[in-house]
RNA sequence: GGGCCGGUAGCUCAGUUAGGGAGAGCGUCCGGCUUUUAACCGGACGGUCGGGGGUUCGAAUCCCUCCCGGCCCGCCA
């Protein structure tokens, strides 16, 4: 075939999830596995697994996810790991034994600096809060070469790829690290060194359609240079019988800037340098096995046509399945560490709870999603609908299909799903707990609400209060309309006289003994005898309280505290 | 400019597998909880399913075309 350009047929389309590229894989295949993918499945990660099982892979079948190590492991990044993870689970329900890994591609060169980076806790630092001036220094050295800014671990890849780790660890996904580096170091990428550098002409035909720099004197291998440590570019000579090259430390020109080479000229092993990218990714699938590989859609159009040609026409694999996620957006824009808008898994642990960030991640990845922190309410609140639907309890055909399937992967219980129905807080609901500090009033107003059932026990009430520190915090982070707190000490207050005297028949009506409904109807009634405006009185209210002007349902509320402290404050005495 | 992927109510999203009733939650508005103050309950409003054309008895769904958005089409990854 002498084809001008690589042909993007249809069954090498990455966007399996997509009505097009569902089409194309139809006759490809022959005859599929013996689930037959003709059967509609309500969870996306079904699909992949026909796809996978189609090709009968031996075990255990190989997930990959993989990025390279920048300054901050963001939720973005995360995709990388989850949604390789619900197709692991799926296919290890199926009964297969699958072993999930992630690539830090740590051998890649820091090109320019961060302007953000993640501390050992997750949290987001400037780079002034570390050593920038050497960070600099290294500028076109592997990652694996560079000190941990932070000072803990051997390295700035492996500090990285620690966060990454514990990230995965707290949402309960087991996946295997995979230091690139390491690849080389070990000698597993000779191989496939080996052939790359073996059949120059070949590579460069096939790589060539893809890169315009790519000419007769190209050649796809950089040495890392054993003076002064930098990725090297100029490889002048190859000895594939010493498994050696011979190159001379230049320039490297990264966007606008260069970063300079030492000028020598030296020898290095394969194991001394690494592939470009576009030679490594296939290596990877090469040396590792892997059959499945999810990445976001900026690889869709470029590095994936160009991967499953060099798969098949220099290393003779046949790529893995591959699958293309949207983006999300964090509050409306993209995600940018260097501007900012970005969040890491840690952070929004203490905003809620795994199985709603594992939810997040189980929804269709070909859909572009918001993920809003201000009104992450609506998040949790659709997680306790698609809950609610796996316990039969939704009138929602599709939502239910779609729960009865995923919400044991999503929960990770797929050997030993929740019979009953978890006790859950409305999310604002449990905002508005947050309000008060003590554990038994937050319990007495849930169960006045009707959200914990009388005969709850202690476990479960516990289990449901998890969740106001969570909304809590929530309402603290975006300074929202739940961001109250009951004040301990007494405000500073300014009341007009009649005003005082409202709250002092307001005190005697509360120390008489009355219910939280009779002081909520009392302080209309007491409003409107001293001649002030309601709104005026309860203002007055969420003043003594709440130090605001504003609160939840204030008679309701301080039916429930202790009654001495309510009438001390109302007299404004304590 | 070309390719790919998206576009459903104010917001967040189901529904497209297999053509047949346009939906949910939230928000908004109105009402209830003995009389404005965010927790609870009920109801209503709200959409040319991005536009247009075609196939069909029938299209959010299939086909064509156009518009808008994102990504890719240098290097890097």
């Amino acid at each position: 075939m002498t084809d001008d350009r690589p042909d993007p047929a249809h069954d090498d389309s990455p966007h399996i999830l997509s009505a097009q590229g569902r089409e194309g894989d139809e006759g490809a295949d022959g005859d599929a596995a013996s689930g037959g993918d003709d059967d509609f499945h309500a969870f996306w990660a079904d699909v992949v697994a026909d796809e996978i099982e189609a090709r009968h892979p031996d075990d255990p079948i190989v997930i990959k996810g993989g990025v390279s190590p920048s300054g901050v492991a963001h939720l973005g990044n995360f995709n990388e790991i989850i949604r390789g993870y619900f197709v692991a689970e799926v296919l290890r329900e199926r009964g297969h034994e699958v072993r999930q890994v992630f690539t830090s591609d740590d051998k890649d060169p820091l090109r320019k600096l961060p302007r953000k980076l993640a501390n050992a806790d997750g949290e987001i630092v400037g780079l002034g809060e570390v050593d920038a001036g050497a960070l600099g220094r290294n500028l076109g050295k592997p990652y694996t070469s560079i000190p941990d800014p932070f000072g803990e671990r051997e390295s700035y890849a492996a500090h990285f790829a620690a966060l990454l780790k514990a990230d995965a660890d707290r949402l309960g996904i087991p996946v295997e690290m995979v230091s690139n580096t390491e690849l080389y170091a070990d000698g597993a990428f000779d191989d496939v060194t080996r052939t790359v550098l073996s059949d120059l002409d070949g590579v460069r035909e096939v790589l060539a359609q893809y890169q315009d720099k790519v000419d007769d004197e190209y050649v796809p291998f950089n040495p890392v240079c054993s003076e002064c440590g930098k990725i090297t570019e100029t490889v002048t000579a190859i000895d594939l019988d010493a498994e050696t090259v011979t190159y001379v430390c230049t320039d490297m020109d990264v966007g606008d800037n260069t970063i300079e080479g030492c000028g020598h000229e030296g020898t290095a092993t394969f194991r001394e340098g690494k592939l470009p990218w576009r030679l490594e990714w296939p290596g990877q699938w090469d040396v590792l096995g892997v059959d499945f590989e999810p990445f976001g859609k900026d690889h869709a159009e470029g590095s994936w046509p160009s991967g499953v040609d060099v798969a098949r026409n220099v290393f003779g694999i046949e790529p893995p399945v591959p699958m293309v996620y949207e983006w999300f957006t964090l509050n409306g824009a993209p995600l940018s560490s260097s501007a900012g808008n970005i969040v890491t898994v840690p952070e929004l642990l203490e905003l809620l709870e795994p199985a709603v960030l594992r939810y997040f991640f189980a929804l269709h990845p070909k859909k572009a999603r918001d993920l809003d922190i201000e009104r992450l309410d609506q998040l949790v609140d659709r997680f306790d609908r698609f809950e609610r639907a796996y316990f039969g309890e939704v009138d929602d055909e599709d939502l239910t299909a779609f729960a009865e399937r995923a919400y044991p992967f999503v929960v990770g219980r797929v050997d030993d799903p929740p019979t009953e129905p978890p006790v859950r807080l409305p999310y604002t609901f449990a905002a508005v707990l947050g309000m008060v500090d003590d554990p038994a009033l937050r319990e007495r107003l849930a169960r006045d609400e009707g959200h914990i059932p009388s005969d709850a026990s202690e476990t479960v009430v516990e289990a449901a209060l998890a969740r106001v520190e969570k909304a809590r915090n929530w309402a603290e982070r975006t300074a929202n309309e739940y961001d109250y707190r009951l004040q301990t000490d007494l405000p500073e207050t300014d009341f007009d006289d009649d005003v005082a005297a409202a709250l002092d028949d307001l005190a005697d009506f509360v120390a008489a003994g009355h219910d939280g409904e009779a002081i909520q109807a009392e302080m209309y009634e007491t409003a409107r005898e001293h001649d002030i405006e309601v709104s005026e009185f309860f203002s007055a209210g969420y003043r003594l309280f709440f130090d605001d002007t504003q609160g939840p349902r204030l008679g309701e509320f301080l039916g429930e505290l202790e009654r001495d402290y309510v009438v001390a404050r109302l007299r404004r005495e304590a």
